[in-house]
DNA sequence: GATCGGAATGTCAACGTTGTCAACGGCTCT
DNA sequence: AGAGCCGTTGACAACGTTGACATTCCGATC
């Protein structure tokens, strides 16, 4: 086996410093109780031998690994997954946490999670949509007294903790947005049924819709979130006998489908079809017309979580949070009056 | 602080099984020198009691950590990443090693990646471009003895390993695929010059045009592989005197931009305008007509790429490998006859 | 000047695993 | 029957850090 090039331990920074490992540790974790020369003098030890803690060790001995575990569903909306890691990474550095990744198939069992916190011994996890909702995890993590918090969960539970971006509100006042134009007719092709974010985007849209008399000209055919599934989801729309003037897609990448589905009808976006998506993701900027659509701050909501659950761990009984943030409608240029 | 819940270890299955702890072990890492009756009741044990090895005393104790780091550039081209921790990941987990994530900013120093193996001292690292490249990087492995393998790197260098595609022979294919529809003005869109890829891909391009007495008519202008940069490099492109008829991106974002400049400037494509972009990645898909390209097999270099890493583990002095991989040409329809 | 108290520092045993080496059996070979 | 060997097993000391607790130091108090 390979030998390890020889690294500097809590050990030699002792006896550089001329101090014992125990004040160096203390110093390290920015403990209280060292003159204020002695710990100037360990740092400086510390840093010329380029000391850095052994994280193993760390969790080995202390009560807490220092890192927070964030299960993630691999083959969907990976833009979505790299927000999340993007935001949960900046704060949970920040806080001296590492994140440590675990990537699921659809439905991780109770077991996988058990077998991810019992062998990396993470001090707490993030559950993104749609694990969020998967019972056997949360199950298996309330069993194993871990703290989670989750993000954008479909249904907020009493105890526990999450974060959410307003997708009723955001997806009102996209409807809104569109009935501005003066569309009567407008379609709605849903998300995965799996994310919370779908049932509430819907919910958010059916309720403008009746808000203004409109209750009876709701469309709305279902999708999973992908380009394919919206373009089907669109022609479905478009070939009924009163079809659309407007479609409101449930993300960017089915907003595209519908796109590419008005061309092969031979419509003119937005002139003979006006359409909307969600999320502002790349593909939002990446259609022609490029789409306008809502901006959920999802780095942020990853961010919250992060921070919030950090917090939860020095908490023996934290009081639950349910966090929802505020999203941004982005008006872009696929999006006109109908033709009357 | 939170208590954690109990976890069993390794010496609850030794007494279960009526073993001693290192018997145990033997078995958790399948050594030999276990009678197989041993084995089978340890193994036993080990299911009922659900026991997990801690990855952290583990590390402590071995010399290895069975831990493998990934650093990757955070900001663009995310779906080459994504496609590289999939294939990555799979290999990993099939030997039994995790993988650790290390986000960086655009060139990450030296002492970033020392801190990051000091701290983690994960058993070796992968080097996706364009980190691959980055000489702090490789220095500060190479000198703390970190066995690692370049994810496509711009050269490749003597002693070390590394897996590429095969970028110039495809894009020298993608090139005699535009010249077989009659195109004679095509122009290139080069990729992010940090990338290895952007020079073989011109250079193939280029081999392509000089085998076919074009080599005058070559029009390459720079780009940044994303999609901003593909339409401006477009317009460029289409405003010279003698316009391409077909214009190969060096990537599918920069493709979807050249499309869009297309379509500002009232060209239809294919009709008017030929695109291939490259890569395959989902907004290859997602523009109209959909593209042709060519597909890397980016998660099956990850993959090998981490296999030979873990090979290379094992061995004191390996053997330096550089391997490739054939890329395949994708037909769409955004390539067509140019308008004579 | 003895006593007390709190801040500063140190000692030592964990933590859960692997590496080293010694011990034990049963077998074959003389 | 004794020596030698090999397959099997176990005892014990690492690994680098933190937690619990002990000790020292120093100034304030009586």
């Amino acid at each position: 086996m390979r030998r390890q090039s020889p690294t500097t331990t809590i050990r030699d920074v002792a006896q550089g410093a001329d101090v014992s490992i125990k004040t160096v540790s203390r110093v390290v974790n920015n403990e209280p109780n060292v003159r204020p020369e002695t710990r100037a003098r360990v740092l400086e030890v510390a840093r010329a031998l380029q000391y850095e803690p052994n994280l193993a060790a760390r969790g080995l001995a202390g009560r807490r690994t220092l890192s927070i575990g964030l299960l993630y569903e691999t083959p969907h909306e990976f833009s979505y997954v790299k927000q999340v890691l993007e935001g949960a990474f900046a704060a949970g550095e920040a806080a001296g946490y590492s994140l440590l990744l675990r990537p699921c198939t659809a439905q991780p069992s109770g077991d996988d999670t058990r077998r991810f916190v019992r062998q990396t011994r993470v001090d707490g996890v993030l559950l993104p949509a749609p694990i969020s909702d998967c019972g056997e995890v949360t199950e298996a993590l309330a069993e194993l007294n871990t703290p989670f918090v989750q993000i954008s969960p479909k249904t907020v539970r009493e105890g526990w903790t999450s974060v959410s971006p307003n997708d009723r509100q955001a997806c009102y006042a996209l409807t809104e947005h569109v009935l501005a134009f003066g569309h009567r007719r407008v379609g709605f092709v849903r998300g995965d049924e799996r994310h919370g974010a779908s049932a509430n985007r819907l919910a958010g849209h059916l309720g403008c819709l009746q808000a203004h008399g409109l209750a009876d000209a709701a469309q709305a055919v279902a999708g999973q979130f992908d380009f394919e599934s919206g373009r089907r989801g669109a022609h479905q729309l478009l070939r009924s006998a009163a079809p659309p003037t407007a479609i409101i897609a449930s993300n960017d990448d089915m907003a595209a489908g519908v796109i590419v589905a008005a061309r092969e009808l031979g419509l003119d976006v937005p002139r003979d079809l006006s359409v909307a998506g969600f999320d502002d993701s790349p593909a939002a900027l990446h259609t022609w017309p490029p789409l306008t659509t809502v901006r959920q701050p999802v780095g942020e909501i990853a961010g919250r979580a992060t921070e919030m659950l950090i917090e939860r761990l020095g908490d023996e009984d934290p009081e639950p949070r349910h966090l929802v943030l505020e999203c941004e409608l982005v008006v872009r240029a696929s999006m006109a009056a109908p033709a009357s």
